[in-house]
DNA sequence: CTAGTTTCGTTAGTGACATAAACGTTTATG
DNA sequence: CATAAACGTTTATGTCACTAACGAAACTAG
């Protein structure tokens, strides 16, 4: 998934056309390459942000939960943090309570970041769907939470 | 993109939750999950389907045409085809008219394995959207089209 | 006709990402 | 107290989208 290359789309047979989860995959796409371009120029990456804003609005966690909340793995948060930890974006320390835990919080120069990016963010997510009304965008995103929602919920889910 | 692990997806930051890429990444990750999954039983992948659909609707085409029809790159369409004619599902033949080209086209057997292949990814549709009701699904599907079709029309388009 | 550019099929490689495996440490649980 | 589970971490794997390069053939221009 993931396809551009797009300039071509219109040859695309009528049958592939209108498949959900080729549209989806089309659409994640786009919208990945246009906010990971966008962010990089903030010298920032999707998650840097969605760990910042995570630890924004819980305070602090562990890194476990952090990974938890954001869906980056436990493996890859090590990383993540560390980067963070480099730019004074979030601070390390150990939880006395537990000797196996990190707790992580966002420092002043993190919350600083944090609302850089969430404009930057913000005015990419505008030009993303600029092509929809705001009564579109809205209907989208509340269709798409649905979708996601619905899905979890039932079949193959987290276990 | 794509993460599952979401049985914990109720912990997300508000904030979080409604960023339409994400949604879009979400989405797209357990269609493409469900899709493949589903696939995997009838010994296909997206690609067959997408190459042998475009192969019925079109009649045939050279490699580079397939490519440019499905947005797959010509670099993975030499296995993805390779695949295909092991199981006699397409031919390749040498184009007269152009030494280059290979004319491919769809056999007896792969238009038997379309459409099985067509009633199987219909199947995996419904329980993709199964959350959703049908006027939902048609409009989800036409918001995500039209965020396509808009968004290679302008900005960072094609070429 | 010749020289340069483009297209074709093909091979090989890069880089990002999701995900698994395994490990030592520490904390719960039976 | 023993066994299981959770934590942070390192290392590895497999899948994709995507690039680079190549020889062969085909257009395009001078």
């Amino acid at each position: 998934m993931i396809q551009v290359m797009s300039a071509t789309e219109s040859l695309t047979a009528p049958r592939l056309r209108r498949v959900p989860s080729r549209l989806l995959a089309q659409a994640a796409g786009q919208a990945d390459r246009l906010i990971s371009a966008g962010l990089a120029q903030a010298d920032a990456h999707k998650w840097h942000y969605a760990a910042l804003a995570t630890l924004h609005d819980v305070g602090s966690a562990s890194q476990a939960d952090l990974s938890r909340r954001t869906g980056i793995y436990r493996s890859d948060m090590v990383a993540l943090l560390n980067e963070l930890e480099e730019r004074a974006y979030v601070r390390r320390s150990p939880d006395p309570q537990d000797k196996r835990r990190n707790i992580i919080s966002i420092t002043k120069r993190g919350e600083q970041q944090l609302s850089k990016l969430d404009k930057l963010v913000n005015a990419l997510q505008d030009e993303l769907l600029a092509g929809l009304s705001a009564r579109d965008r809205e209907h989208l995103v509340d269709l798409l939470a649905r979708l996601v929602a619905s899905f979890s919920a039932a079949g193959a889910g987290g276990q």
